[in-house]
DNA sequence: CAGGTGACTGACTGGTCACACACAATCGAA
DNA sequence: TTCGATTGTGTGTGACCAGTCAGTCACCTG
């Protein structure tokens, strides 16, 4: 009573475990963005991977263990995208190559996930793994934006204060929304 | 126009719906500010309001239309708070202005819940109801600081930006972290 | 080819939650 | 006092969902 019911190209070579959890991790970031912690069933996540349920909890400690990876991931996206602006990063005056990782910031935005992944996680910090992970990420970006650029404590602040008015724009699509107050929110973000 | 919140004397007297209405929905506030709009169910508010679950659905729309209620309401105060602000500040100075509501909006934090209501709804965006009760709150957040202060669009900015790292602070409780990264995000919130 | 190991799944379970409905208690007006 | 309107609740239910388990299938090694 066995008939293969997906796959209709059978898969001729298995893959490792390790490879299955990467692919699952990417996929995982990109539907917990969607729809954050709660909202968001380990299915769907299965599904988006074209596994099995069953599977992912297999390969992850369980819900909670797939989300803190997934957000311990994003930020360490983040983090390799700012470094890798501040190296193309000619000029070594602090405020410029701070500048090169804001800009780099804002190139990130394409791709939703990463940004709302961030703001789901900030908003599922009643639970201690999960608001760990947050700390964990703002420590690495933190660090890596003061040492890479040079710039002093203010500075580095204002950057990230900057970073959190665009995780809001994005989040509440002020960017489609056609008012005077909308442009307010939304004018400086790729101004310094 | 007092509002007498807890009622230590056994009503012997019934309430209007309009009362309980009001009642319920400053219980709602606090507590999806504890854990959101999916993690917290319209039991828990029930309960904290002292009325049956059956009775919260028939004062409002569904569990959305609570929410909603909540966060309007939380964008109300904040309203409030901002307006009262400035409303005492004896400089015309737009700085100085902007400067007393942000140090408004900072001593807002004390009741952790209107930030952590924010926070969530922000991240609950993907609900279109909840996304324009955001936008609605920014709108006139945004409208009274430009307005009530006269400063310019882009001081306007600057201190929405200093908000949300705010927000960001208190949910992650980096007021607790003992590191040298924390403080760099935590120092200048007072500070202009 | 026999047998072992690891990848992978379908089917189930225990629990939670949003919401509905019928009913009870209390009030104001006629 | 009766009646209708309004406040309020107990009980139920269908849907969904995290996590488990027993078992299948592909590959490898001797």
């Amino acid at each position: 009573m066995t008939f293969a019911l997906a796959d209709p190209t059978p898969r001729s070579i298995r893959s490792t475990a390790d490879e299955q959890r990467v692919r699952i991790l990417a996929c995982a970031v990109e539907v917990f963005a969607g729809a954050g912690y709660r909202a968001t069933p380990v299915a769907d996540i299965a599904a988006a991977a074209k596994v099995s349920t069953a599977y992912v909890f297999r390969l992850f400690d369980g819900k909670l263990g797939l989300f803190v990876a997934a957000v311990d991931s994003c930020y360490a996206q983040v983090v390799v995208a700012l470094s890798a602006a501040v190296e193309n990063s000619a000029s070594s005056d602090p405020a410029d190559r701070l500048e090169a990782m804001s800009r780099a910031y804002i190139e990130l935005i394409r791709d939703r996930s990463l940004i709302a992944l961030q703001v789901h996680a900030q908003s599922a910090c009643d639970v201690p793994e999960i608001r760990d992970a947050v700390r964990r990420g703002i420590a690495e970006v933190v660090r890596v934006m003061s040492r890479e650029s040079g710039a002093d404590d203010a500075s580095v602040q204002h950057a990230l204060a900057y970073g959190q008015l665009c995780h809001l724009v994005v989040q509440a699509g002020l960017g489609e929304v056609d008012a005077s107050w909308a442009r307010v929110v939304d004018i400086g973000i790729r101004h310094n």
